[in-house]
DNA sequence: TATATACTTGAGCGACCGCTCAAGAAAGAC
DNA sequence: GTCTTTCTTGAGCGGTCGCTCAAGTATATA
């Protein structure tokens, strides 16, 4: 006596929640926003994700795992250390994306005040991906395209910030965020 | 007949909100908050500041207010160069301040989805300190400190987006900001 | 001292918040 | 068709939000 399944793909609705939050931030984003653009009504919605905090938590993990994803994709392609030149114009470019800032450093900025588990979370993300990067700029060192004498640990440090700073401004209109891509992927040149 | 006069002092309960407002966001600070923080019943907050908004934006102001008073008095003391050099150092040590990133930022990126009156305010005072940054590196060129090839206003937008990148990871506990510090004064060395 | 003028107080407004839950609708099992 | 199970729906809960306002209180003038 099997029941009705679901009529909406949750994984979409994931994807689409990761949109509104990354835009409007977690107290920005009401539950009527929710069910308004996900279409869901309150009862579906809590029977699905269970809280509006829950949603937030899978949407930073979709959005922090598409981003390693997205990372490793290009190094495959191009190798670490055009990888990691191209990235910051890359992530300035991306049309489809709502926000130019990350998502992240949102998440953190909002919420570390708070000591709220979702600013936890979105910490433990941007570790991650700033170990992704020291792995990329250690791989280059090792291809002999750095100098021996760089600690991979810190530069990775650096391009992160870098990286956070360049996507702030870039939503900015007074703000050439190409200008400080080209300037940031120079200075790896420069390495 | 002259009544009886207010028993706070305004100029300290705009300091106090401000940097309320600094760790907490906008969304994140309630009445509530300011009411037990700045000691003000709703009827003498109203009297004072007349809204909310109101008194983020004296906040605000104040915050910008003091950057720029900060920064010039420190390209005084030490001359543009480095001035330029110190400030991110400064800004991460700051050890009063209720944070390390920029409040500036923090409202931009918080209110801007929402095309709120007060994200246009912290971007026009971003722009203000990135005229600033700019002043200095041009004095710095016509000093012959900096090779004359290089574009003031570019090189201060480069500059303002790494102190933001630098602050924003200065919140975080598995960062060392003084390594990202001391690379941004290093690459200033190196222009 | 009497009066006019402000400041202080706090109950409480309407709106919105995240969220619950009982009732109705739909679909597979028999 | 009937039954069982799940999904869908939306009214509405208790709480908090930013904010108002009338009553009470303190102070400088006259």
């Amino acid at each position: 006596m099997m029941p009705r399944r679901p009529e909406y793909d949750r994984d979409a609705l994931i994807a689409r929640a990761r949109d509104i939050f990354w835009r409007q931030g977690w107290a920005g984003t009401s539950l009527k926003d929710l069910e308004r653009e996900l279409k869901l009504k309150p009862g579906s919605f809590y029977a699905a994700f269970g809280s509006k905090d829950a949603l937030y938590g899978l949407a930073l993990e979709r959005y922090a795992q598409e981003g390693v994803a997205r990372l490793r994709a290009l190094a495959d392609r191009l190798g670490p250390l055009e990888a990691l030149k191209t990235q910051p114009r890359l992530v300035i470019e991306a049309s489809g994306a709502p926000a130019k800032s990350c998502m992240l450093a949102k998440t953190y900025a909002e919420l570390q005040a708070k000591d709220h588990d979702l600013a936890e979370q979105a910490g433990g993300h941007m570790a991650e991906m700033k170990a992704c990067f020291a792995d990329l700029f250690r791989q280059a060192q090792e291809a002999g395209d750095i100098g021996p004498d760089h600690d991979p640990n810190r530069l990775a440090t650096r391009y992160q910030s870098d990286l956070l700073g360049l996507r702030l401004s870039a939503e900015r209109s007074d703000v050439d965020a190409h200008e400080i891509a080209a300037d940031i992927a120079a200075d790896i040149d420069r390495l």
